[in-house]
DNA sequence: AGTATTTTGCAACAAAGTTGCAAATCCAAT
DNA sequence: ATTGGATTTGCAACTTTGTTGCAAAATACT
């Protein structure tokens, strides 16, 4: 755990940079999911253009992944080992987006469910983004 | 069907004005979910922020409902009757997103499953949008 | 340590979305 | 049909979000 950015950044082909080590420690350290926005008020130090280029490497390299919200801002969240070790994404969890506190949180062990398509539809990808209240805004 | 739009509108208690009939019309005759900057190509003659201030109204009026979509694009569709007559919305459908050609469409037939979530969380709303390859462009 | 490659920050720009306000339009009452 | 009040629109100005090219800095490799 000591350097776990550096490891996942190196595991990925990447070159260890701070500004990458810095946004990655901002995911290990969250319990949910931050937009481009919360990223760059955390790490003031770091220009906005390389923030946008870090989370689209860091995209394609399955490191995180993108959750569209309702209301239009995306938000980013790490994935798991799978994603990292194979390259490509195997995110089939549900998303939760609180209404009240605002957050978006991974709900990793609920998984989308399967659902049959028209005929001449072919599925790639699934997202499934439930809205409501979260278990720590309940009173 | 020949003043459709004023009557929706007029159902919906907003006043009758040629942007909103305009624009009400575009979805009227479209088979797909149109993106603000959709309705900006196609009704030029309306201002820019006439256009974001109709389509939110039309949103809060359950008029037309919002699809989230991994684009970071909001597009919009018209709701079924009951989100009109009763004002709020019952948009239990699933969204397809062709990757392909970039059509977004609602599949009206096709409803969302229901999931259960972990204790807590309690569920306002579902979102489910799917992408792939549509019927249109499978060869 | 020296060099080739990659990444970063800056500047300049483009696109998307917001707000205040005066003029135009709409609607309902006369 | 005309009028007057309320609503809607267009414009201007602005903020926020996202993109691109390029030189300087940092990183990786030998
Ligand atoms: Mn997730
Ligand atoms: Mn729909
Ligand atoms: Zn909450
Ligand atoms: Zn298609």
């Amino acid at each position: 755990m000591k350097n776990q950015g550096a490891d996942i950044l190196k595991g990925s082909s990447l070159s260890v940079t701070s500004s990458r080590k810095a946004i990655l420690d901002i995911f290990l350290g969250s319990d949910n999911a931050l937009a481009h926005q919360d990223i760059e008020n955390i790490a003031k130090q770091y220009d906005r253009v390389t923030i946008y280029r870090t989370l689209q490497t860091f995209l394609e390299k399955g490191i995180i992944h993108s959750i569209p919200t309702t209301d239009n801002i995306i938000k980013y969240a790490l994935c798991s080992d799978m994603c990292i070790t194979t390259g490509h994404h195997h995110d089939n969890h549900v998303h939760f987006l609180c209404d009240d506190c605002g957050k978006t949180v991974c709900l990793d062990e609920v998984s989308i469910p399967n659902v049959n398509l028209p005929k001449g539809f072919v599925k790639k990808e699934i997202n499934m983004v439930v809205n409501g209240i979260c278990n720590s805004c309940q009173k």
